[in-house]
DNA sequence: AACTATTTATAAGA
DNA sequence: TTCTTATAAATAGTT
């Protein structure tokens, strides 16, 4: 829809290229939205252009309501890093950075962990103990986020790494360089993540 | 776009809903599928319709190569897991509820677990050990689908309730009946999904 | 960022 | 459902 017939195929100007993403990435999530108020439908949309930058879509917004009657012992964080995730959706990246950036500086980081984030089991158990056909969807369901959420990571690393290969061949100093920055090794750790799905009964 | 302007509101009348649904989802899959091809985006989109059922779509599709490079323990698990979500993909959707009914018939099914599911960590430091500025953005991006999932999760589940809700009030057998289902209580726990993700040096 | 010629998506009808 | 068609909406190339 334009003013020629557009084939799908990878767009080789660069600059033609980031302007047809740009278009088509808010058509698309405009479309996303409009899906899920006129049929009533869940709809969560993840895009993440050649250049890395990440734009989302969800219909659902309620991730603090179950935080309050789920969240334990790491609600609050989980609530502060919503508040942040509600600051990267309404466009306000520097915001987010700078909590980002002094959340890193606290001297006990290491012991900032997302644990436990979302306690389902009980919520769970209710919801799954009725039909054993309920039970296969559901499992059906579930899988299939993890598959996307491993899939996009995958993608995430990919490109990361495609980004490390070119900087390495530049310079082989760039490990060198790596290895000498502003953070020091061993400074944060991680961050451990433990999600339990209590798929049946 | 059609006879008349549609206003963005949810449709009440449950058949044309169910059309505008089928119509709007195949126009939205397709146009995430262009945009990926066209721009070079990873895109990821999850639809769940009013009736619970799953559509997705996925750019990425190499969930295999990272089991072959990281996946140990549990690796043919998820391979297993990854072929059915392939049938699930390209709409075979019997053969997958086969599939999955066989592993809950397994007895030693106690003992399925996904732990430890994507083992990144070496990979992680690597590509997250150039420079600070990546590092915060990679947090930011691991956050927000973090954030998506929990969404999304939530709202299949207040959907789920609510089904539940209804049957409720319909016999007050309900609860009685599902404690007598044909999968006994404690034949399978759960699966316990660790991620780990050392998001920094 | 806007504009606008066209293509594309789709609402209603058959 | 599936096809048709008039019309609305999205967008490719241009300014």
């Amino acid at each position: 829809m334009g003013r020629k017939k557009l084939e799908i195929k990878p767009i080789e100007n660069k600059s033609s290229r980031q302007v047809t993403f740009s278009k088509r990435r808010n058509g698309l999530i405009e479309k996303a939205r409009q899906l899920s108020v006129l049929c009533d439908a869940s709809v969560a949309l993840l895009v993440v252009s050649a250049s890395r930058k990440l734009y989302s879509f969800s219909s659902g917004d309620n991730l603090v309501k179950i935080l309050d009657r789920y969240g334990k012992q790491h609600g609050d964080d989980l609530k502060a890093l919503d508040r942040q995730s509600k600051a990267l959706d309404s466009g306000s990246h520097h915001e987010l950075l700078e909590l980002v950036e002094s959340k890193l500086e606290e001297s006990n980081v290491d012991n900032v962990s997302v644990g436990s984030l979302v306690q389902l089991e009980e919520h769970l158990e209710n919801a799954l103990s009725v039909t054993r056909a309920r039970k296969v969807r559901y499992f059906r369901e579930v899988f299939s986020f993890l598959t996307l959420f491993s899939r996009t990571t995958e993608k995430l690393l990919e490109e990361e790494n495609h980004v490390l290969a070119s900087q390495m061949e530049k310079s082989s100093l760039v490990r060198a360089e790596a290895d000498n920055m502003e953070v020091s090794p061993g400074q944060i750790s991680d961050i451990n993540l433990l999600v339990t799905l209590p798929l049946l009964n």
